[in-house]
DNA sequence: CGTGCTTTTGAATAGTATCAAGGCCGGTGG
DNA sequence: CCACCGGCCTTGATACTATTCAAAAGCACG
């Protein structure tokens, strides 16, 4: 356990604990406990009993899980102001586990504490309720979408979503993500994903540099999917 | 409109209404519009504006969203209990459209009612947000095996859904979607649907009656799916 | 400047979509 | 009750797409 460094009056982030009440906010800042992770360290990991949720003050996260045959996917991507773990809030466990992508810095707040606030915020737990009520309705939609896609169209919604999610952190244009990792996002190998970045290299609509991804035509790469995207307001 | 039929009070559906306190109870029942449906109707429409949520009290409803080539994709399955509209709550209008599969019985709460019962009913609203969450981490898991599953494990995947959620309906085994709709839910289309439907009649796993799809061993079709399942509970 | 990893690329293979033709089913009208 | 018609279902052939495997090249780290 670390001191805390940024306090929730002082807090810049849209964040969610911000439409509880005064007292609420200030009782936030005293129970929650804040910690500044590395790269490639776990916040929570699958099995792990569920005690809150987080909310990312600042940084990079990816959400995984261990599919069928052992293999890491990643389910989501997370950044600056969204919150993390809720998709098991009211489990026993952990159904995935979360590890930083970049320097983050996570506030956790604690199951009694998230309830005592749910039950005297009747505007955050509404909140709350709308916002999973709107990612599931998109959930299913873009599974629906994905189901369908070829090869080349989902590795472009990779790209996308990845700009999208990390477009206000910074370099938002650069992905540190390896082969194998959009390769879980999109749903393939990783053979196919670097057939597909060398096909839309030769298109100008990215660079490479090492081994990062650069994005130079955000707009063509929309355009790649026209109708699919249904735009994403991640929390 | 037209008279009401059952009333919350002796309702016997474990339905989400029942978490209100009595007050409320009565209120639902008075303020409600139950409507009887024939087979093949429409209960909202994609586009239409969104007033309130709608609570199946018997029947079978599949919710549709018109895809980029104007083809009618199945989004989801819904009977007794389940509620339905809700995935557009706080939307201007339904981004789907929901139409009964059998005679159905549809209770409709309008969004004021709702958001009072809310704002009085902590319970109530914290079970949305929990149903929500859970709902939200499974769409997300199986959208990831989805994209990684092949045509047979997809198409089995679909069959077992639908024994799932029609599991409390009279003749649960016996299904009475087209190819068509079934190759929307399964992501391929109706060919590869007929293929798969072939093979596993073959295997004895089901039988056709017609055009009615009978299921004769879904623990040996769960059993082809193995670690995929992740178990749903609708509302 | 190796060593071990990731990435890239080619070739073979397997799987899937598409197209087309024929059969089956269910509804309609004689 | 039967014949007919239209739509749905089935199934084969074909073309295309994706996966797998393997080998070589590239990158990062000591």
């Amino acid at each position: 356990m670390q001191r805390k460094q940024v306090r929730c009056e002082d807090c810049e982030v849209n964040c969610l604990i911000k439409l509880c009440n005064s007292e609420f906010i200030a009782r936030a800042n005293d129970e929650k406990n804040q910690v500044l992770y590395g790269r490639r360290q776990y916040i929570f990991s699958e099995g792990m009993p569920v005690m809150g949720m987080y909310f990312i003050q600042s940084g990079k996260v990816k959400v995984v899980s261990s599919n069928i045959h052992g293999k890491q996917q990643v389910v989501r991507l997370a950044a600056t102001g969204h919150i993390l773990g809720h998709r098991g809030y009211g489990d026993e466990v952990y159904p995935v586990g979360a590890l930083t992508l970049s320097d983050s810095r996570i506030c956790f707040l604690n199951n009694a504490f998230l309830l005592e606030a749910f039950e005297a915020n009747f505007a955050f737990l509404y909140k709350l309720m709308r916002f999973y009520s709107a990612e599931l309705r998109k959930s299913e939609l873009r599974s629906q979408y994905f189901a369908q896609m070829a090869v080349t169209e989902k590795v472009v919604f990779s790209l996308v979503y990845l700009y999208d999610t990390f477009s206000l952190q910074p370099d938002p244009e650069r992905l540190i993500l390896s082969r194998e990792e959009l390769a879980s996002i999109a749903g393939t190998n990783a053979d196919q994903v670097s057939r597909t970045l060398a096909r839309l290299k030769k298109e100008q609509f990215i660079a490479t540099e090492g081994r990062d991804i650069v994005i130079k035509d955000i707009g063509a790469l929309r355009t790649k999917l026209a109708d699919y995207l249904t735009g994403t307001e991640p929390i």
